[in-house]
DNA sequence: CGACTTTGACCCGCGC
DNA sequence: GCGCGGGTCAAAGTCG
């Protein structure tokens, strides 16, 4: 089996973004995603819903829902030279959460996003040579979903469209937290974190850490235990933690392919639609 | 044995 | 109303 380091760092090694494209597809308010409709049904829980929100706000730092659309925005007035932006018309008319990336895997086909998903559904895609995978987030409370497909034109590119948000703890939460901060549940993940050479699977790369971080506490817990964002789910976590992503000799490890995104340089602007992300070489 | 993927079937919305 | 295509379900198989 591995080794405990082994697995802790393995899925950093190989993921090679040399290019991520984020296009805001659809608009919707942030808070009625955010919460489950049974949860809105109540008014005590919609208490609970602000004080949620409250805490999210303060706890995280980087790029906000506000920056993001701030960035679409200013791309839907004044279009995309690179035409590379989703139309108005529906990027405006439904009133949904929808987020595309494309992904630039180098040949590794992966899509790590630090979320664990677990695949439900193939389709094959008319006019497409390339099928369509459809993903369900592993977390019994959360309803976020990704599709993920190859690019027609270039096979190297995933376009990942992801649909609702997240709400519960992440185990990118663990990849950027000292060894010593983590809980037991957090070091008890990591331990089960493995090398996967599953190169064909991007969505299999992602550590089995939700499920098993997630004790049975209340939506509360869940929000009070995470220091991420309503981003993290649209929002890779090298984007969401870039000042954590400092250059450094950790060696890759060769024997597992399939493992997880490591990023020396990221350029966030709300400026552009796109985050261009230079990820030449892995860290921790 | 539990968690996960695979895959054919089914459902539903949309255009004609 | 019908057919098509996309999205989801669920049983079966696989894996650790």
């Amino acid at each position: 089996m591995e080794e405990v380091a082994e697995a802790e760092t393995s899925w950093f090694d190989d993921f090679d973004y040399s290019q991520v494209e984020i296009m805001r597809e659809l608009q919707e308010d942030t808070s009625s995603q955010f919460i489950s409709s049974e949860v809105a049904e109540s008014q005590s829980v919609a208490q609970q819903e602000s004080i949620i929100n409250k805490l999210i706000s303060a706890a995280y730092s980087g790029p906000t829902i506000s920056d993001i659309e701030s960035a679409l925005s200013l791309t839907f007035q004044s279009g995309d030279s690179s035409g590379r932006v989703c139309s108005p018309d529906k990027g405006l008319g439904k009133m949904e959460h929808k987020y595309v990336f494309r992904i630039k895997t180098c040949g590794n086909g992966l899509d790590d996003d630090g979320y664990k998903w677990r695949k439900y559904g193939q389709k094959s895609i008319k006019n497409s040579p390339n099928p369509r995978s459809y993903y369900r987030c592993t977390n019994p409370r959360c309803n976020a979903k990704k599709q993920v497909e190859r690019s027609m034109e270039d096979p190297e590119l995933l376009i990942v469209t992801y649909e609702g948000l997240h709400l519960h703890y992440t185990y990118s939460h663990l990849l950027f937290t000292r060894p010593q901060d983590y809980s037991d549940t957090g070091l008890h993940v990591a331990k089960k974190l493995k090398c996967q050479s599953t190169a064909a699977e991007p969505a299999r790369q992602s550590p089995p850490a939700i499920r098993q971080s997630q004790p049975a506490h209340g939506l509360l817990d869940d929000v009070l235990q995470s220091s991420e964002g309503l981003l993290e789910d649209v929002v890779p976590l090298l984007v969401r933690k870039p000042c954590n992503s400092t250059t450094s000799s950790y060696d890759p490890c060769p024997s597992s392919p399939a493992s997880s995104p490591s990023y020396s340089s990221l350029s966030w602007t709300t400026g552009s639609a796109f985050l261009d992300l230079d990820v030449l070489s892995t860290i921790m």
